[in-house]
DNA sequence: CCTGTATATTTGTCTATACAATTGTTGAGG
DNA sequence: CCTCAACAATTGTATAGACAAATATACAGG
């Protein structure tokens, strides 16, 4: 990935800029990648991460404050969010009884078995986004990126 | 930056997915920060990124189609991008003379004198995303995104 | 010229996201 | 009990983005 040339200028660009941008062209091509992996499965990025943390839980339910404090963006989709998955059948939703304003979301098994299919174009989404790194190069990343 | 601590996980989570949720994470803080620096001008990443396009021109016009080719996203926004920028004064917009299916846009001084003062937040923001990051580390990144 | 094809932009529509306001529920303090 | 503040989720609305279809123009070949 050659920066200069994607976004096509001659000038020098300062180190903490050309960074920056960088970075954003890396995030393109990773969503990307990441986001035709999951189309033929009909859920977005947002949506396979619920589905996993919800499988995480072990069979416990989650409830939407706890969703969304796991999701990196905000609350006033999740309610949106899983709606769609409970539509494609893939939760189960329920007022918590021990507290009338919470709401229990679990995985179904359905949900599951599609999330083990996920799993695997997902893999090789990861594979192929980090085709050309070294595991030693992945550890530098990992290292370098705790600095922000 | 601790992974494991955001996304509230005790398990090991495999070096490649890790890098990605990572890089994931950085991201939606590298946005956040842009997007505050940004928003007392009221203007989104995009807009700001096509002003600078078209100040790197030096007063020669660019059609929608450059635009477009140097934005990293998708075209069809591009012709509601500019109309906005119209809204607010910063760019110039004209049929082409000798080809009338392309549109000449240009940046309207108003939109530089915009510019120049969003060029301060713009370097306060980099400034403030990467401070925990040396000369050499930065080096080292743009080394590494250079194999994604 | 006329026709078809390629090019450049625009428009329509659907989905996603952000933010604010609203609804319903709980629990503490008077 | 009753009221009020805090909490949990939902809904409304405005804006952004993706994708496809439509419009307008240019130009080559008959």
């Amino acid at each position: 990935m050659n920066v200069e040339k994607i976004i096509k200028t001659d000038k020098e660009i300062p180190l903490k800029s050309r960074t920056i941008i960088h970075f954003i062209l890396v995030d393109v091509k990773i969503k990307e990648t990441i986001f035709t992996a999951l189309k033929s499965y009909g859920v977005s990025l947002q949506q396979f991460n619920v589905l996993r943390i919800l499988r995480g839980q072990n069979g416990k339910p989650a409830n939407l404050s706890t969703l969304n404090e796991r999701m990196v963006t905000k609350m006033s989709n999740t309610t949106r969010l899983v709606d769609k998955l409970l539509l494609k059948g893939y939760v189960h939703r329920r007022i918590c009884p021990s507290n009338r304003r919470k709401i229990e979301i679990s995985i179904t098994d359905q949900g599951i078995a599609q999330l083990e299919r996920m799993d695997g174009a997902m893999k090789d989404a990861e594979d192929k986004i980090l085709e050309n790194l070294s595991q030693k190069e992945l550890e530098q990343l990992n290292f370098l990126f705790d600095k922000f």
